[in-house]
DNA sequence: AATTTATGTTAATGAGGCTGACATATCTTC
DNA sequence: GAAGATATGTCAGCCTCATTAACATAAATT
């Protein structure tokens, strides 16, 4: 005797059948997506955690060695997180003498963000292995496949709003 | 008179040049596929919001829809995470009529997991917009882009250990 | 009967986000 | 020059989602 008692038994009956693509759904791409950046991101931490840093340490790291001059400003409008959330691990990052902080030549009230030379080595060590993985990933591809792939990445951002 | 005095002043000069891709390094995919994954989750965030539950819900939701009947040590290994950490979300699911539990036909220690009505339409409804942008990402491209995106996407997968 | 397995539970901890409020220095505007 | 706006920093408290460790229970296996 299965619960199969259709639909008069008293709780709502659990669907068993599994949840397909459609026409209008691509869950193949969404599963997809996130297994792959799943993975992508655990090469780094395990990178990070020997030094007691997270990803959100990553990511400054990452993102001031890419724009080196750029101000606390602009790494907020990056990174989509409030200030306070960054003060913390900005704040550990330059204490650790990873990132030096410098007054704006015009503006001063700015602090513009350079990498020290470790913070460039940092920066250098948690990139190797993301890059050798998307190196495998393409493993034989061509370069118009290459395109496409960036061309496919930089659409699923969000468009800008106009200001 | 900027701080340019050399490698003779007290504290280590912050570097001014940006970080390029070299022949080792793949700086812009990387970039790419952080603002594609940003973006990507912040559509399904904006919804959960609105009933109180977080990404972690989604994840569940997700796969027990596509699995039906997956067991909780299933989606233990699917998520990667522990089974303390797995308990809170998938208890809230369940209180809140989106899951069930059967115990297993065979092995009656296993809970199989289900999805019920209302779960399958939050599933739907947050892999909606997910797939809308994937879609705009596509906008145009061909069945072999199509591919070749699938093909670099589960190449990013970690490889699985043979046990 | 003893052990292993699948799951659940409780407790403590930490990372990394958030809001709100307020302080300070500096730039801009009247 | 005073007033206001801007860039940044800081304090306090809260939330989600992850962790480890320890223990409980039921059911399967040996």
């Amino acid at each position: 005797m299965s619960r199969q008692t259709g639909p008069k038994a008293g709780k709502p009956e659990p669907l068993a059948t599994p949840m397909e693509d459609t026409d209008i759904i691509d869950f193949e791409i969404i599963e997809l997506f996130f297994f792959a950046y799943r993975d992508f991101v655990s090469d780094p931490d395990a990178i990070l955690e020997k030094s007691g840093f997270g990803r959100a340490h990553h990511r400054v790291v990452h993102f001031v060695n890419r724009n080196p001059g750029m101000t606390v400003a602009d790494l907020l409008e990056t990174l989509k997180i409030t200030k306070q959330s960054l003060a913390r691990v900005l704040k550990q990052l330059i204490d650790s003498g990873y990132i030096r902080q410098v007054a704006g030549p015009e503006d001063r009230r700015q602090r513009k963000l350079y990498p020290t030379k470790s913070g460039r080595e940092l920066a250098l060590a948690l990139a190797e292995p993301q890059s050798r993985r998307i190196e495998r990933a393409f493993e034989g591809a061509s370069a118009e496949v290459r395109e496409s792939v960036k061309a496919f990445l930089s659409g699923m951002r969000d468009r800008q709003k106009a200001d």
